[in-house]
DNA sequence: CCTTTAAATTGGATAGACCAAAATAAAAAT
DNA sequence: ATTTTTATTTTGGTCTATCCAATTTAAAGG
């Protein structure tokens, strides 16, 4: 569906050379030879030369030809790689769990200061405008990172900065393209302000849900797609 | 010398996203736009791109645009994140949620597998003598993992073997010397039996009920001096 | 066989066009 | 005023058709 052509016609050509059919050192056919081949544009036989070579597998000489390169080591493919980094369940999992537990420390133990922090993240994430920026996206890690931050224990901070950078990846590909709405982005503020809240008056139960109830809602996005 | 455009576009738009001229989760401008602005054709901003997206420093979405992904760093793993040295209590505090966690979701859709094999350790425990030996702490320590490894999550089990490391330092010195009582490794044992029994039964609240106890219990022990 | 020369091949880069899906703006309905 | 529909625009994906210059290959000449 969202394969575009490219990939596949890059994809084939590393199969053929890891398994052998193209051999190190060889030449690969002409770009309008293969293009021929395939039965696609030259423009697209191109495009897939350009994530070979970037992916170190082919070497292409200017006016003479796209080499395959000697190494054919790894078994692991850089295009269709099957990671060992967690997917996105994985990830939501793990990240229910502390920032729920978080949330309910805070709101349990958390100090003045802490809960002022937790307040301020929250205010600025609402102030900046709920588009697909870095700007917004910064400010709701910030917020998440501020409740962390008052559970009082360092795994906790260390772990959710972590989780939170794991959103690359082949896996997540699909959880892009279902979370980029206006709509979503709204109504994560509306969650944050319904922790916020729970956490000022000194409710760590209702804390936790809040944030669980946000988590499992984009769980349950993830699962949609 | 015979540097291609393309791969001087694609070096110039890397250096723009590392130095943060181009941040994380923005969208790069349109492929048109960036032809104009490069003063090069379409198609050669178009070459450029593939050699990032292959490089995963961005992804390109049909027909919305290109994003830079967050700075991921390659295969690092979630101990890896992990730079000071946490103290018991939050360790234990962790270990009390992920291995909750872990018991619910076992006793919730654990197979049958993984049932077994979470008896099996239990069984290999008890049968190991409750002296303070190696073994033993071996076997207690395969009966907990073999729990999360029943979670199906990999973040459990590979966060968990990392905790379960953490009983060195200055800081653990008390600890050892209010646990290592045979009394204690029988309770140990009783333990584990309560919460095997809860999982055999399916019984996912009660499973998780019972090993947050027995954690709870460690850490009052740790309090206590 | 070696050298020189001419022709054919090849990758680099450009221009322009079309399509379908996605994002956005405008209009309509509630 | 807000939500829902509906046009409109934007955007990446792909293709066709050229032009260029260096390289490779073939041909010609010695």
């Amino acid at each position: 569906m969202s394969q575009k052509v490219y990939q596949r016609i890059a994809g084939e050509l590393e199969k053929m050379i890891r398994s052998g059919e193209l051999k190190p050192m060889s030449r690969l056919p002409a770009e309008r030879d293969l293009a021929a081949q395939f039965e696609v544009s030259r423009t697209t036989i191109r495009e897939a030369l350009m994530v070979l070579e970037a992916g170190e597998i082919i070497r292409i000489k200017d006016r003479s030809g796209a080499y395959v390169l000697p190494v054919a080591r790894k078994s692991a493919s850089i295009l269709q790689s099957i990671e060992a980094t967690p997917g996105p369940h994985e990830v939501l999992q793990m990240r229910r769990l502390i920032e729920g537990e978080a949330c309910f420390l805070v709101a349990l133990n958390g100090s003045r200061r802490e809960i002022d922090a937790i307040v301020d993240a929250n205010t600025a994430n609402a102030e900046v405008p709920p588009d697909d920026t870095p700007e917004f996206h910064d400010a709701t890690k910030q917020f998440h990172l501020s409740i962390a931050q008052g559970s009082e224990n360092s795994l906790f901070v260390e772990l959710l900065e972590y989780l939170w950078e794991q959103k690359s990846g082949p896996l997540w590909e699909n959880w892009y393209g279902s979370t980029r709405s206006r709509q979503n982005r709204i109504a994560v503020l509306a969650n944050n302000q319904e922790v916020t809240d729970a956490i000022v008056a000194r409710r760590p139960q209702a804390a936790r849900t809040a944030m669980q109830r946000h988590i499992d809602w984009m769980i349950s996005r993830f699962l949609s797609y």
